[in-house]
DNA sequence: TGCGAAGGTTAAGGTTGGGTTAATATTTTT
DNA sequence: AAAAATATTAACCCAACCTTAACCTTCGCA
């Protein structure tokens, strides 16, 4: 079954999209802003991508541009008025895979989105350091052939941290991308992070997992001592 | 030519900032509050934008949290009061390259510029001075493949050396940019100094971090001679 | 030669960031 | 609705870190 996301700041166009799309069997998340849309996409993996290129935040080439500077290569259809679309159409080496001009025809769309998901299906993405995987698309981490058994929250952080390495990640960062700014208390990452630990520890992995102090975390395979 | 956006309400400030970078052959535009800011920031490409930390309309890291988020890199020098300092200090993890209290000596401000100008968007990724490297992103020091531990304010400490390197920084800059204005006792620095000498001393670097009497520190290989 | 200023060294607390654990709350699944 | 899985909170611990204070060294100069 398709998995998509769909950054739209018109909720009434968004909704007749998503309402569409369920009578196809397709699934849909949806972001109503470019931020929102960036961190759905960073933590999950979906198959296509549906941007509208004017967004609240960060519109709609940005947003590609900078997924695209992530290694990121879910197609992207871009979705835009008639009227900017002349000047616009030039920067379509942000990185987008096909556009479509509103008011767009729902099957145009859905021919469009089936066509782009064939092209790159199949294709594996996945995030290996040391002896683990991350496997995005079907979101499991293994360690050689043993599954490790992570909660939603220890998965979206490892998988900020994996997809960060070797570089440290902030604390700031991590909040701020895993539960917005409506943080929790400040020690529900530490707990996270301790059961993230544990988790590896099963599979004598933990040690990936390093402190910076004063700043965040980093996973990469060096240790920091002495 | 360099390329600024300065936006700053105070027009008696800005316009002498402006008629300074003048002399200096640097190109300046000016925005008096966060929101035409932001518009020029999104239109054009500067090099470094400087911004005032309380503005009307979007204080200064409302704006410079807001541009990152939308992908933009381009350098921030933030401006601040000297009593409003210490308790934004920390908030600087908003993606601020550099700060500086008010008053200013222009130079100073000349200065920054150039340095953050060179350094190509914040992109610069790691320092390496003699056989010692530090790389910003993962936060570590190598000397060769020797790791150093360095605590958060040594690792502070060494950072603003060598990205000023050659240069000298003095003691009341570095005390100003690592404590804020609620600096401690004067010797803390020495002791810190002296913990950053023994940790370079494990790989023989020592000899990098000299002393300017009577003006502060500078992080080099040459002798500053007599 | 002796004094003061600037910098360096050392060791003793005090503080805190991060880790741990367990209880409680929330959400999801059944 | 009950059970299970997750998430959050609170209280506590500890080692690393920071600051302080007292003392030491060097050097310029009266």
């Amino acid at each position: 079954m398709l998995n998509l996301l769909l950054v739209e700041d018109n909720i009434d166009l968004a909704s007749g999209v998503i309402d569409y799309f369920s009578l196809e069997n397709i699934r849909c998340d949806y972001a109503n802003n470019g931020v929102s849309g960036l961190n759905l996409i960073t933590e999950n993996a979906y198959q296509v991508i549906i941007l509208d290129l004017g967004l609240p935040q960060m519109d709609g080439l940005t947003l590609c541009r900078n997924i695209r500077e992530q290694g990121i290569d879910t197609p992207v259809i871009m979705l835009t008025a008639r009227d900017a679309l002349a000047d616009k159409i030039k920067g379509f080496d942000a990185g987008a895979d096909d556009y479509l001009v509103k008011p767009f025809d729902m099957d145009e769309l859905v021919v469009r989105v089936r066509t782009l998901s064939r092209r790159r299906s199949g294709q594996m993405k996945s995030l290996t350091i040391g002896k683990l995987k991350l496997n995005l698309l079907d979101k499991t981490v293994y360690c050689d052939d043993q599954l490790l058994k992570l909660s939603p929250t220890g998965l979206k952080i490892l998988t900020l941290l994996m997809s960060n390495s070797p570089n440290a990640v902030s604390r700031n960062t991590l909040i701020e991308r895993i539960w917005g700014d409506a943080s929790p208390d400040s020690n529900s990452l530490k707990v996270h992070i301790h059961h993230l630990r544990k988790q590896l520890d099963l599979v004598q992995q933990s040690e990936l997992l390093h402190t910076i102090k004063g700043h965040g975390f980093a996973f990469r395979l060096d240790q920091p001592h002495e």
